[in-house]
DNA sequence: CTGTTAGCGCATTCAG
DNA sequence: CTGAATGCGCTAACAG
């Protein structure tokens, strides 16, 4: 059986508050009975029980993070810079896959709750308010993590989406691009950061004399790549357009594809570029220019905020925070 | 303040065992206090506090689940099924990603032992035998994933690479290809899985009276397979090669680049398959003909397995469980 | 510096 | 059917 404070303590010949005090470090012990006691901790190779300590000091070093799917690369970036963070300082991850389903997210909520997480996290592509307010209401504090939406009241980690087109395009337009395409994603425009994202570019595009053109997609699969192709196919091959540039990494991949399959070379006779700078970008060919969001750090201030706040048990504050993004000049698009 | 079993008796005016037994529904109670019980816990929002119940039943309830890198795809892929079958059985995943340091994981294996999970699954590409022996120690039941080694001596789910790899090559050949070139990874290759897939592959072809090749790559970087392209580029050249079955997908595509930048098409001058079946085989262009192995499954088998010898509580088998791949057909191999 | 005591929130005997 | 009492393993006053 696995030993506990006691055995120590009788091995050691001294009391349970002895062995405590050595172990937290928390009030003087004498070098004798101090020696004591780790030697016994050695022989039974005693290990705290952290559900034990849990529940007295009310610290559970735990937080919760709820995603919407984990298989996601986007996902897993952050969620990569949410645990090596965490884990620097000693907080661990309880980790759960919605899929999406906005009860199941509810139900999370709840089950982390009953484990005492100290703070979670919401790492997701779609909009849970409902899932805030309970956390509000269940006061536990929560950082939001959304690539696609724009959160509000509510703390969360971001890029500046329309900066980040803003620059892209102005990229572009150094290269010598004039005819630029923004391809954008109609889906809850209201609410989605695609309307920054379109502000930037436009604002780039206007500021050079040039009149931007935005192509809606229904979607980011193939098949919406597919539907935004026969929309464009005669205008690109008429030259209408030197640059696409993509809302999302995923669908410049296959636009990229679609323009591949009807005969039309990248980046000789259209560039395109995406936004996101996941790993898939620099394995496609030609490889990718794109918009890098700085997706672990992302994960990584997110942790840091949310434990700011544990540790010092004042209030989260509903701010937004800002980081850099980075254009990743790579071989889609050319100079003119 | 979040109220307590304490408040709800109070409140229900009944003993704090009454209410534990409609909570856990373990004893009968009289439909009048269980009515009274109920509305007390609907008006003060009450819920159990799973760290004190976990104290005194011993149960936490929580399995550690220990990967190399959660921003593989691989890993995700397999911890999808580990988390979704482990949260069907009520049990939460608790993540930690070691990046491949042994020390550390090392340390995850003594954090989680005091956090009390119920039971450890090792994601990896990786071999840490320090790890394993370390948790027979602990006395916490164990379940490998390794896409790469071999393991004996411990409960692990896998595939059949040797069967997987002659099934391929058996497609290959039905398509009629007969100069069938294998890409094989050195690294490692007397504890790895190389060793078997070689076998499938070598046994497809002499069973048929083709010769096999086998070529090696160093790595699975773009580097690694310049280099196997400049061994073997004139012998492509040349038509020695009509197939080059590569033993991952992600060297399959860096090879499909290669072959491109050297003016070869695919699967017009030579055909390229791979193995995996991740999300990038299918993104590709030509999209790759692979192995799929069952990645959620496996994590999902691995799951049920530990928790079947958590719950029962009798002894891991530390036996091998085979889940069966597929062939997925797709544009990088063409028929001969 | 040290031991005794009192809980943390809950499940579970054991008597009624 | 119910309540009082005990303890899970540990930390934190408190009194020496």
């Amino acid at each position: 059986m696995t030993s506990t404070i006691k055995d120590v303590a009788k091995m050691a010949d001294v009391s349970i508050s002895t062995v405590s005090r050595v172990i937290n470090d928390s009030k003087p012990v004498s070098p004798e009975a101090r020696r004591r006691v780790l030697h016994a901790i050695e022989v039974l190779d005693y290990k705290p029980n952290e559900v034990a300590r849990s529940l007295v000091t009310k610290k559970s070093n735990l937080i919760g993070v709820i995603v919407n799917d984990i298989g996601n690369t986007y996902v897993a970036q952050v969620l990569r810079g949410v645990e090596e963070i965490g884990r620097m300082f000693n907080y661990d991850i309880l980790l759960s896959s919605s899929y999406g389903d906005l009860d199941v997210e509810m139900k999370f909520a709840n089950l982390f709750s009953q484990k005492q997480v100290e703070g979670i996290i919401l790492i997701s592509d779609i909009l849970n308010e409902r899932l805030m307010f309970k956390l509000d209401e269940l006061m536990i504090p929560y950082v939001v993590i959304n690539r696609f939406y724009n959160i509000e009241d509510a703390a969360t980690v971001t890029i500046n989406n329309k900066n980040a087109t803003y620059k892209m395009t102005q990229y572009l337009i150094d290269e010598g691009h004039e005819k630029i395409g923004y391809v954008a994603l109609r889906k809850d425009m209201d609410r989605t950061n695609e309307t920054y994202k379109i502000k930037g570019y436009k604002e780039a595009m206007r500021q050079c004399n040039l009149k931007p053109h935005v192509i809606y997609s229904e979607g980011l699969g193939r098949e919406d790549a597919l539907d935004v192709m026969e929309d464009i196919l005669d205008d690109v091959k008429d030259g209408k357009y030197t640059a696409l540039f993509c809302t999302q990494d995923i669908l410049a991949i296959h636009i990229m594809n679609e323009l591949s399959d009807q005969g039309i070379r990248v980046p000789e006779d259209v560039s395109v570029c995406g936004f996101g700078g996941t790993s898939l970008s620099e394995i496609v060919r030609p490889t990718l220019t794109t918009v890098k969001e700085p997706f672990y750090d992302i994960g990584a201030v997110a942790i840091r905020k949310l434990l700011k706040s544990v540790e010092e048990k004042e209030e989260l504050k509903k701010d937004t925070v800002f980081l850099p993004v980075e254009i990743l000049k790579r071989n889609s698009v050319r100079s003119l």
